[in-house]
DNA sequence: GCCAACGTTGGC
DNA sequence: GCCAACGTTGGC
């Protein structure tokens, strides 16, 4: 068995949240619709099954992390890439030559407490974290310290 | 709603 | 293969 690896999802709560993911079947959602290459290449290649997954709310008050979520299998093709009616067309990914790939998440717990953004800049040992940084990548690494320390602020009730 | 940052596209 | 133009993301 592999050692579990962690991981950060955002999501603008408008158009999908983690309330939408606690209430789909068996609380488990295809996470598709990424068109970045280096999100897909971590979806592809590096989540598994098991490891853990932050769920980040973009684009809204207060932007926080909200909960965690887990990865439900390995990385598959994104089937909506051919689907000329869904959101993000591809027509140069074919069931044939895949270009985007997806995993299925299954929403775990919610935070008893969001931890914002704000926060998270301002805490000693996540400064070097993608979603300070690297502020578009949608689908990135944590280390496992970033991940005690978030969880445990948002277990925390204050 | 603005716009900076940044990833992608396409002409050369 | 470079790089300017373009489109999108996402914090503010």
């Amino acid at each position: 068995m592999a050692e579990r690896r962690y991981w950060l999802v955002k999501s603008e709560p408008n158009t999908y949240s983690f309330s939408d993911l606690q209430r789909e079947d068996d609380r488990t959602a295809e996470w598709d619709g990424v068109r970045n290459y280096q999100a897909r290449n971590t979806m592809r290649d590096d989540m598994k099954d098991g490891d853990g997954v932050l769920f980040y709310h973009s684009n809204v008050k207060p932007m926080a992390v909200v909960g965690t979520a887990t990865v439900v299998g390995e990385g598959y093709p994104d089937d909506t890439a051919w689907d000329p009616s869904s959101e993000h067309p591809d027509p140069k990914s074919t069931p044939d030559k895949p270009i985007w790939y997806m995993v299925d998440i299954k929403a775990e717990s919610e935070f008893a407490r969001p931890v914002t953004l704000e926060e998270i800049k301002q805490t000693p040992g996540l400064e070097k974290m993608a979603l300070v940084n690297r502020s578009r990548l949608s689908v990135q690494p944590v280390r496992p310290e970033e991940w005690r320390i978030i969880v445990d602020l948002g277990s925390a009730p204050e």
